[in-house]
This record gives structure tokens, sequence and C-alpha cells, in this order.
DNA sequence: ACTTAACCGAGACGGTACGTCGAGTCTTTCT
DNA sequence: AGAAAGACTCGACGTACCGTCTCGGTTAAGT
């Protein structure tokens, strides 16, 4: 349906090796050297790209670990089994998943402080965990529809509980043991344990 | 007899002067620039002090606007009332708010990135947040002793995800709007609403 | 009947309006920026033309600033009048007239510091001059002719001597007044003056 | 007699070390690989010296060259015997050394067309001539006073076609042949040979 | 009073990376 | 085949901060 195809076929076409090359090397560097010893120059280096090549199109170092990142992440697609507490674990384990992710996980409190700064840190934790939050979204849903839990749920909350707790996690450098999905999921689920009959 | 009192107290002592202005000027540099743009040279020149007299007494950047930071937080003291909701209610706010000072919500991505590298990151926030986390605690266990709810409440994740959800909204740059500790709060205590009869 | 017009004319034929715009384009930024702060990619700019094209016709930039500084100059014909102070005044001063010209007086040292480089700066001031020295030459052979001086007269040597007084006046930017061109002839056909009967 | 022993002596001093090897560093390489192939970053390499340091002390690579010139300069001095052709000849031969200089000839023309953009190659030239200058002066002054020549001999120009002719040459990349000197001593202290009788 | 040791201000230094610029080459499509 | 567009490599530029290092000068506690 888009009519531009014809677009401006002239002058020489991006090289997509090149382009490749740099989101790998940039990958790479990041899980080894972590985002703050993580050099334009190296990544030139790497890549066996010019760093003229690479400021043509990312305007500073973030913008390229953003695409990078985003460009090695994997949409985890979640089969809802039907039983909410199951499906919720899944969930949350995904984004554990995502977090512990080698490159991620060594580079986001790195990447995420520097685009703090001009305020689109969101967009990039948007652009990795969305599918995460979508899933979780329809999951509560379903559980409503079949009458397990009220219709009122406040999805988006739910999901910045789940992704904010667990990057707390990564920021203490904590090893993100089996269980921790499993104690949030009983946290979220159930509340306080041994809470009971008290009228809200 | 406590032993190193006497030390050797010749030479000239340490300037008090010196010592807060330097945190001082830290602490507004931070607020209005951010850490990444904070420099110590900027730092000295606004304390009217000399860069080797910052580097005397603090190995690093980092480590200096971490004590800035400490210095500049207070305990928040926050009088239980007994009613168990109320009380979360107010420690959670207290965590708000401790973001919410300036210097702190400005700094506290950046710092811990960097304090990531070396993995001290949790040392900031734990002498941020202690005073929070044992106010909790000490909640959670009254009303267990109340029977209000179970003893086997892991106070410590709970604390994490309190002050792991709230500090995933600093670094989206929301606005702390005055529902969040309502909203948390009602997630955290009741789990998902609506959900009741479900053996666990 | 020259054989060559034939060649191999297939292809698009080069096109002149191109080759004349490059030319004058450097031409006229050579004398608004000077040729340190001449760049080839303003050149096609200003031309209307692609970096392309002009590398297509020079190898390089100092290359280019020759063969547009050779264009824009005029022969310069010196009618003889017989008279040998009148006529070498008169060679004297087209040399002055042919470094004032603006493009060159700005362009010459930096061009001819690149030609020294590759040692082709003698081509470069070569073709400026060689019609003020070939007249030169004619004056002198004249005068000699008539017996005004001896046969021995190193016309070569004399116009070394003219060139790299005036060029020196290029370099250091004193402006080219009237009486540069006087004076240096009283030198150069007196020698030094006053001085007489002593032998050599 | 100066009065300023006190001046300023807080903070640091300069290294004379690093400042001595900086111009050295650049006087070597000047002769090795010529003014335009000459780096600053070279040049901090070679004298084990950071780039910064350069920076601080010299504005640009030409400000450097030309103090690095200044400094590997001779004053040459020379004991007129009181023959004039003699003197003379001895006068221009100093200059021709001078040229010939290895960092000097090497570099003059890429130096003195940077400097040209500012107007200042007047200052580099004189700086390293002005004895030779002087001691020319000299020579027809006192030549003048022995009744030789007369009074009115224009020094200035004397040396400037001197100068300049040598310059010429060093920019044709023309070997100095013994000879020149004495070509040129020909020419400017008889004008045009054979000329004689002729009034002015 | 007089050492003496630790402080402080000033500022030069080495080092690492930054982001930019220009020369010259190469690869397409259009004419 | 020539021309235009523009992506690419290479090499150097000048700047910014970091954290280190000397200096000269200051200020108390000890003798």
């Amino acid at each position: 349906m888009s009519t531009d195809p014809a677009e401006d076929r002239r002058g020489r076409p991006r090289s997509t090796h090149a382009h490749a090359a740099i989101l790998d090397a940039t990958l790479h560097l990041l899980t080894e050297v972590g985002y703050t010893r993580l050099t334009v120059e190296g990544i030139a280096a790497r890549a066996g790209v010019s760093k003229t090549t690479i400021y043509r199109w990312w305007p500073t170092k973030s913008a390229l670990t953003v695409e990078a990142i985003r460009s090695g992440s994997t949409p985890a697609p979640v089969e809802p089994t039907g039983d909410l507490r199951t499906d919720v674990r899944a969930a949350v384990q995904a984004v554990v998943d995502c977090y512990a992710r080698s490159a991620v996980g060594a580079a986001l409190p790195g990447v995420v402080a520097d685009l703090v700064q001009d305020g689109t840190a969101g967009e990039l934790l948007d652009a990795l965990l969305h599918p995460h939050r979508d899933a979780l979204q329809r999951i509560v849903r379903d559980a409503a529809d079949r009458g397990e839990i009220g219709h009122d749920v406040d999805t988006e909350l739910l999901h910045e509980v789940v992704a904010g707790a667990l990057f707390y996690r990564v920021l203490l450098g904590r090893r993100m043991s089996g269980d921790v999905a499993e104690e949030l999921v009983g946290l979220l689920l159930d509340g306080l344990p041994g809470r009971r009959g008290v009228p809200r």
C-alpha cells in the first residue's frame, strides 16, 4: 500500500554489510567491556569500518547502542496455557530472561542513564519490553474473561512493577536466581500472604 | 581504653569549610546539570576550592557524588499509626519523596550506572533507602504480631519491589503523581483485585 | 590532415559547461577564501557539479588550482620601445601585475607550498611567468645587439631575481606600491649606485 | 636589571624538559617528513608528551613550527674584511646557508604559506633573516664611509632582493649550487654587465 | 618561639575519547 | 561513456574531562 517504492535510489546505496557489522560489533563489545568502556573508535575497528561511517548514521554512542540492543532482542513468544499463575509466571520469567541476555544486562544501566539526560530512556525500555507487556495484558484479560479476577486490573502498573523490580535487581548486580520470578508472582497475585477477610 | 583517639593530630587540620562547600557545590550542580555534565573542575570552581583538595578526600567523581547525595538525605521518620494500609502507604510515599528530592532524582540514574561498574550501586541505594526498608519491616512485623498477616512475609522482597518500581518511574522521567503510592499499595496488599477463593 | 580528430568519440561527450564552471568556481573561491580554506566539495557545490566530475579530470586539488590559475592569466603583451630602462621597467611591472591579480596573489603561496612537496612548483611558476621571461630575454638581447650592454648577461638569473624578489613581497603581504618596479630596475641596471671606476 | 623576579611562582612550574622535547621533536620531524606531513599527534608521540600539553602552549601547528625554527637558527656571525665584494658575497652566502639548513629548507614554503593566511609570514622571515640584514647594512654603510659607493643605497631593498631571489630558488627545488652567491653578487654590485657610461 | 607535618590553592601534565572535517575513492542510477 | 548523487576510508584536527603531579604558602599541635 505504501507508495514510496521509487524513493530516491540515486547514489551509492548504503552498505548493508557495514551497517550489520557495526551493530554486531557494538553488541559484542557491549557484553565484553560494558557501556562506559565502549568506544566508538573500538566499534569502528572491530567492525572494519571508519568512524565517520558510524557518525553518519548515528548521532551519538547511546543512539547506536539503543539500536544495537533493539536489533538483538528476540520477541520471546509465550503461549498462554489458560492457568493464571502459570502464565504470569512465564511472562515474568520472560522479562528476567530479557534483562539477563548478555548484552542487555551488561549495558542497560549505562545506556539508560545516558538516555535519561534527554528523556528518551522510556523509549528504549518500551521497545525492549512491550512484547512482554502485551503478553501480560492478554493473560490478565483472559483471566478476567474467565472470571478469575476482576476487569479493573491496571495492567500498565502491573507491568511497571515487574519491569522495575527486576531492573532494580540488575542494578544491584544480584544474580537472577531461579526463584525470583516465583516469589514475585506470589506477591503480585496474592498480596501480602496470609491476609484474608480484611475489607479494603 | 579506646586506642586511636590520640593518633597524631599534628599538622593543619582539615578545613571543615572547604569540605562543606564541596558537598554543597556538588549537590547544587547535580540538580542543575545532572551527573554526566557534572565536572570536578566545575565543583572546585563553585566551591572556591582547588581540585587537589577534592581528590585528597574523594577518590573519584562518583564517590564524591555518593557522599553528597547521602549528606543531603533526611531520615524521613514515619510514625506508625497501627493501621497496616495507612502505614505502608506512608512508607511508600517516603520512598517517593526520597527519589523526588531534587538532587537525587536528577542524579541517581547517572551515578548508579557509574557504580554498577564496580558493583557498588547497591551500597548507595541501600544507604539512601535503608531507613525506609527498616520502617517497612517494622510495619509488617507489627501487623503480623497483630495477626493481620502471616509472619512469613519477605520484607526484603517487598521493599525491593517498591524501591524498584518507583526507581523505574524516575528513569522513565514520569512525574510522580500523587496516586502512585496509593495504587502501588493497593496492588501489594491485595494482589490482583477481585481474586478470591483460589487456592494457592 | 591531422589524424586524431576521429579518436573514439563514443559515449557522452565531456560537458564543456561543467569544465568551465569548475575552473570559474575555483578561481572565485580562491580569491574569497584562499587556498587552504578552498575545498573540493565547495567548488563542486558552487559549480553545480558533482565531486566525481572534478576528480575525473583533475587528480588533486592542487592540480585543479594550477589549471584554474593558468586559465585566468592573461599573456601580458608588452611592446618594446627600444629604450632599455623603459622596457625593463615595463617587463618588471608586468610581473608585478601578474602577482597582484586577485586569485593569484591570494592563492600562490598556498598552492606553491603544496607543489613544493612533489617538486612541481617550478612548473606553475614557469607557466605563469614564462611570457615575462621571454619578453625580458628579448629586451636584453636587443639591447646587447644595440651595444648598450654585453652579450653575456644571464637572463635566466635576471628573471629569477625579479620574480623572486617580487614574490617575496607577496609573501610579506606588502602592498605592491607603484615604485617597486622603479626601484628594482634601478638596482638591477646600475648595481650599487654611486659605484664607479672600481675594477671587478 | 629586570625587576620582575617575583612574577607569579604559584602552581606547578612548566616542565622545561617537555618544552625542549617538543621543539626538538618538531625540528626533527620537519626535516624528515616536511611541514604538510607534520602532525601534532606525531610531535607529541615523538616528544613523549601529550597532545594537550602542546596545545596548551601553542595555538596552532604553524605557531609551534615558527618557534621551533627560530630556536634552531644560529646567528651566523660574519666578520667583515673591508673588501666590499668579498663581504657582500659572504653575507649572501650566509643567507644561502640559512635556507639550506635542513629543517628550514624543508619546511619554509609550507609554514610561510600557512602564515600568509594571517599575515604573519613577515615575522618569521624577519626573525630568521634580520641578523643577515643587519650585517648587510653594516657592510654597505662601511663601504659608503670608505667612499666606494654612495650613501643613498636602499639596504632594505637590497636585502629583500637577496632574500627573495634565494627563497625563490628554494621553492623551485633547485639545489643551491656553489656559484649562486657569486652570480647574484655580480649582478647586484655591477648591474647589467658591460654597461658603462650611460647616465642615469 | 620554633619546628614540623598536614593542609590548601594554583596550575601543568599524561591520557583517553570525543565529535568534526576534508581529501580522495568507489558504487550506483540517470542521461 | 559521462555525469550526479552520495556512501565510504583514512588521517588528523582541536576540545573536554579525568585523575596525577609538583610547586609555594598556610596553619595548628607539639617541643
